[in-house]
DNA sequence: TGTACATCAGTGAACGCGCGTTCACTGATGTAC
DNA sequence: TGTACATCAGTGAACGCGCGTTCACTGATGTAC
């Protein structure tokens, strides 16, 4: 590879960083060819040397940011397993900390505008959403007539609704509430006083 | 009131009935002031003669389609009680037929909108989104150390998370799989076989 | 090593588009006499 | 009841803005001799 090339695909990688950066926080729409540019000190025409298009870049952007190995969320969780893994996965993720730092995981930014999406940018959000619940489905204890996967999944949707509507309700009371419902319902099993304990207390 | 200022308001009516069909189904944004018009038969600078901007466009739109009054989801339900009410709400939401027909509830739509919106079009929201809250904790039983309001509040959460979900992955198997997931979850004492009948059986 | 040329990453103006908003206007309706 | 005037709901062209994309161009870098 020529020094010219190996500048041009370093070019390329602080594009897509700058577009990821920005849809993490504000979602795809909002990462447009001009701002993506100017933040790494570029103007819009040389966006095409880089990518043949918007859409091209949407597709990156997902999967440079949804991937599960990618994800800040689950990063750093190695020595955990089990419940213990999910609870400190919860806990981060639904936390007055990542409300209000919307730059850290990109799935409710982008949630709405997946449904209209071309089919290639719905494709790569469907494939990084599974890797998602494989995460979870090692890690989540199935209870009673729930199976992991099942509970992977619902612990998915109530952790990207719940930061969602606490993004939304954000500086009203509500908003917190929410997040400590959203945590507990997600781990019944922490809230349920254990019988055994509670009859040696008494 | 005179037979024109009748007119006026009826058309006024109009236009805000045209801007919420948009907005269930696309959001806030979609419901442009051009297409709002359109979609009564009339031309763009109609409009200021019936709103003052976009901005009091949107709370009233938001007004007129979250309140708890208005919502289809919680509508015929007033025979049912309890847990049954919650099932028949959950199963409504959390349908298939929901998920391929967006213009039921605006939650969802708009849910990515509220965030960096102006202060009175959050407040508006936070108001409708309270009225279900309140709407959920009248009918949803507590379970242990987890009160029912914040079990409405995490069942409102995994709805409308569970079903943004379902519509971005609409079309392949993982989206039905997340409604019956989120609908299990959210009423696990349903899939718990109850243990007298369990041991009657036996 | 020095020069002449080719390459090509990045520039910046332009295109058509849809947005929110303004404004001079039109013409049907309501009022005054 | 008939006429003259005032009102005002709605028109449609225009404004500046940001979008995605194109394209003739520039000038630093890499190559050939």
């Amino acid at each position: 590879m020529t020094t010219r090339a190996i500048r041009k695909s370093e070019t390329r990688d602080r594009i897509l960083k700058s577009a990821v950066r920005i849809t993490r926080s504000e979602g795809l729409r909002a990462a447009s060819v001009p701002r993506v540019m100017h933040g790494v000190g570029l103007t819009v025409g040389g966006f095409y040397a880089h990518f043949g298009s918007k859409a091209a870049l949407d597709v990156e952007i997902l999967r440079a940011t949804l991937g599960a190995a990618q994800s800040r969320w689950l990063g750093g969780l190695e020595d955990s397993t089990g419940l213990d893994w999910v609870q400190r996965a919860v806990r981060r993720y639904l936390s007055v900390v990542h409300r209000d730092h919307p730059e850290g995981c990109a799935f409710p930014a982008v949630m709405s505008e997946i449904a209209k999406a071309p089919a290639e940018v719905r494709q790569t959000f469907v494939d990084a959403f599974e890797q998602h619940v494989r995460a979870f489905d090692a890690h989540v204890p199935p209870v009673s007539g729930i199976t992991s996967r099942d509970r992977a999944l619902a612990t998915l949707a109530l952790a990207i609704g719940g930061l969602l509507l606490a993004r939304a309700t954000s500086g009203h009371p509500v908003s917190e509430e929410l997040l400590a419902a959203c945590r507990k319902w997600a781990l019944p099993e922490l809230d349920i006083p254990e019988p055994d304990k509670r009859s040696t207390v008494r």
